[in-house]
DNA sequence: CGCAATCTTTACAAAATCCTAACGGCAGGG
DNA sequence: CCCTGCCGTTAGGATTTTGTAAAGATTGCG
């Protein structure tokens, strides 16, 4: 991933010279028109990583180009920093409304500039926190956002079975006996009777339905996760 | 609160008396300095709000005091609004560059100077116009400005309510304990019982109306804020 | 100091989940 | 093929978890 490139459509030249010296001392890749038909041209091929637009702008304003990159999926989820010289507050909402994802009014410092880009990118980049995923086949068990899909469909699971679920998959065509389940999936202080995780084995392969022929049972020695020869773990 | 102080520095006498005149009208209380130098101590003893400061002058120059206050923390925040007889381009960017706020060039109009530091002094006191948004769908969370709007309609939350929702609405889809939420807005120092989050997300839920939907409770785990968008199918 | 707003705790009811027990089926060895 | 032990499944009561109201504690402010 290199420098993140942002693009600055103003039609004021100065100022698209003075965000461009201070955003590309700071290590952006800056993209700039003074012209907006163009800039929602240059927006559209070139996918930025972030949009800094004026709000007031002859012929085609800052509105305008937000709605239009919004309306479109390809474009939609490109933050915007909306720039305006009305501090008037009906102006600010509107821009929010409209899709803006910060603003900013002129005259506006550099250094605060600087960092309101810096927190659109932050917010809108590491935004996705390296979900904790499990992949096996069909199967996807997500971690973080505590969710079970079979062949995309999700799987309303409780959060015992969700634990041991996770502790199978996780270690496929490996056989764990009823006691590493109880261990690993309610915790070593937890006094159970074994038979219980039968109860808990049998309600997952209800709910996962076909995907259920996934969970093996190994007579006299307790669960496995089928291990489809080669299905690649993907976890991070 | 009484009145914001400006410190004004130009060799230039009658531009001093301009200056004061103009804004002592305006009800701001000002001190004045020829010499750089000087001036620059009196910046140093008294952290005016805002310091005026001719971009050329004999000796040391404007964007050496510039430098000079923006390398010492005690007086690093102190906006500056810098004056320059050059209209060159080079002259603004390299001025801003150093730190300052704004600028004008001489000449310049009273009503421009007064609408400048006005303009300056707002942002800088703490009344900031921009801000840190957080955009979910209807939900607006403006950070800065400590305001949430639910489809447009602006919703009265409190502090705390307001750094749950936030801390939420900001890690869309991804389940957080009580104890993660209570580390995240009340401090990790705060020691309260993790249930008294369940009553602040009541509360949060009544607050927003439909909105409340939005917050999703995950037996057994705890709160996500729900991820409309974004579910990748995976099947291959 | 008293008020008002907010935060925290407590208490209780409702809902969801979990566990045990019990019954019946089935695998595998002899 | 029969027997025995293990497993699948179901069901109901026990337990846990959550929603919510209301009271106590705390804070901020005039």
């Amino acid at each position: 991933m290199g420098k993140p490139t942002v693009l600055v459509i103003d039609d004021e030249k100065d100022l698209l010279e003075l965000v461009r010296y201070n955003l590309e001392k700071e290590h952006f890749e800056v993209l700039t028109s003074p012209d907006s038909t163009k800039g929602l041209e240059i927006a559209q091929r070139q996918h930025p990583d972030l949009l800094i637009l004026d709000l007031m702008m002859p012929g085609v304003g800052g509105l305008d180009i937000c709605r239009q990159l919004r309306g479109d999926n390809a474009t939609a989820k490109i933050p915007i920093l909306m720039l305006t010289a009305k501090a008037a507050e009906a102006d600010r909402v509107i821009g929010l409304e409209m899709g803006a994802d910060d603003y900013l009014t002129k005259p506006f410092s550099p250094r605060e500039l600087v960092a309101r880009v810096r927190a659109i990118l932050r917010r809108s980049s590491g935004e996705q926190p390296a979900a904790q995923v499990v992949r096996r086949g069909d199967l996807v068990i997500d971690t973080l956002r505590h969710e079970v899909k079979f062949a995309g469909k999700p799987i309303a699971l409780t959060a015992t079975e969700f634990r041991i679920l996770e502790f199978l998959a996780s270690r496929p065509g490996r056989v764990l006996s009823r006691d590493q389940i109880i261990d690993a999936a309610l915790g070593q202080t937890a006094a159970v009777i074994d038979r219980t995780i039968d109860v808990h084995i049998t309600s997952l392969r209800k709910k996962l339905g076909t995907g259920g022929a996934k969970i093996e049972t190994v007579r006299g020695f307790g669960y496995k996760f089928r291990d489809d020869a080669s299905e690649e773990a993907v976890s991070m």
